[in-house]
DNA sequence: ACCAATAGGTCTACAGTGTAGAAGCGTCAA
DNA sequence: TTGACGCTTCTACACTGTAGACCTATTGGT
């Protein structure tokens, strides 16, 4: 009964032409989004939807392209507004939709480090960060190097809360805290408690408030002549003289 | 003289005894510096040092395990000193540190994401930044949260210069910015030829600038009683009351 | 001196992975 | 009808991590 080889093994109905990049990059999505990237593999995917793993490959070139587009897709799902005359609440605006992308789909954040400018929807984003940078009376130069590095931290935020960076500490690492040298080590000690009820959503939001008092304060050294704040309206005429 | 084969193929001369975990370790650190993760794996790393890659496996339990340690001897070579009163300097002191770091390792340096608080060396260098905060003035609930969204922004730098989000524009790029929504995307054309020549390390010292200003204003808004900066030696102090 | 235990090193094998290259097949244009 | 082309599948290759059995040199106990 096990030896009746000569059967043709029943040639896998092959599937309807109608197999749409679209619908493939769903499916891949979704198992990238509830398995992560370990447990994500093409042939997984093919199996998942019923065709050959290689017909993946002939629609996305390769792994990694598919992950660039299933990170693309990802970004898309934030919604920010366009840029306003406010580049404070802007900024902060910019920071929430980004940590909220890192708790929607935390298994796929860290693509974003991997994968940076990935499409459109990505500019759009940032153009709001650079209009808030320029907005806030920043020259050109330190403009863009904020900005980036303003991106840097969210990213980098995002990615901590997803890795277990930011978590509570649990009862292990706290038995390490508390076995190192208290003296050396007094301040760590000191903090166990607080980190056991550590709010990252503070933290975060403490230090982007830092960040903006920071650049606020640097934009207000280098015009010491007008005292006032200067007027965004005008700032934003400003771009492209 | 193809096919003599009773030869019993050479028993590979078994490897002295001698095999440490700490010359494993090395090379180990040697081929993920020079490879990269994508290039390291512990057959390469067997064959490398002329050992059977499972004798690997058994001095470190699993790769995950083995490249945690890669990660502990990496964070080894940051040397900063012990914590001053300066507390502002002291945050300057560890950002240069690890952006020294992720200078140095830049193959490895995704990996303090993965594993996070490695070793003792770990916590040497985060006591210096929970003190800087607490002697900034900080009550404790922000100063640990900061302190970690510290660490997270001097992370995330790091790997964003390693994994190359924060090179220079290059032509590619430049046309795909040219490319955009002149009127949408104004800020980011305006911005164009300031991302080519990009200077990250004058965005990353300006963010951390910019931090810190943040956290000196926090303070002082919170008290607002004392007009004049609070004393650094008696925050010190103040530590493990 | 012997024997047994043990720890270090190796071998084999298994279940995966990404993907190149060829082959099969359906549809459309000439 | 013929040909071409494009989507799908098959097969195969070169890898990967690692479990489990095996082999052997050293060590400790008697």
């Amino acid at each position: 009964m096990a030896d009746l080889g000569e059967v043709p093994a029943k040639p896998k109905p092959r599937a309807p032409r109608g197999i749409d990049k679209a619908d493939i990059l769903s499916s891949a999505f979704e198992l990238m989004a509830t398995e992560g990237e370990n447990g994500f593999s093409v042939r997984k995917l093919g199996a998942k939807i019923g065709i050959d793993p290689m017909t993946v490959l002939h629609h996305f070139s390769s792994r990694d392209a598919l992950l660039r587009h299933i990170a693309d897709r990802s970004l898309a799902t934030i919604e920010i507004g366009p840029p306003t005359d406010d580049w404070k609440s802007d900024l902060k605006k910019v920071a929430r939709a980004y940590r909220g992308l890192a708790h929607r789909y935390p298994k796929m954040f860290h693509l974003h480090f991997r994968f940076h400018s990935t499409g459109p929807a990505d500019h759009a984003t940032s153009e709001v960060v650079f209009r808030a940078m320029l907005n806030a009376g920043l020259p050109d130069r330190d403009a863009a190097g904020l900005a980036l590095s303003f991106y840097t931290y969210l990213i980098g935020f995002g990615l901590a809360e997803t890795e277990g960076l930011m978590q509570p500490l649990g009862p292990d690492e706290e038995q390490e805290l508390r076995a190192l040298d208290p003296i050396a080590c007094a301040a760590t000690q000191r903090l166990i408690p607080t980190f056991k009820t550590l709010d990252s959503g503070a933290a975060f939001d403490n230090t982007i408030e830092a960040f903006i008092t920071g650049i606020e304060a640097r934009v207000a050294m280098a015009e010491p002549q007008t005292a006032q704040s200067t007027k965004p309206s005008a700032a934003v005429r400003q771009i492209r003289p």
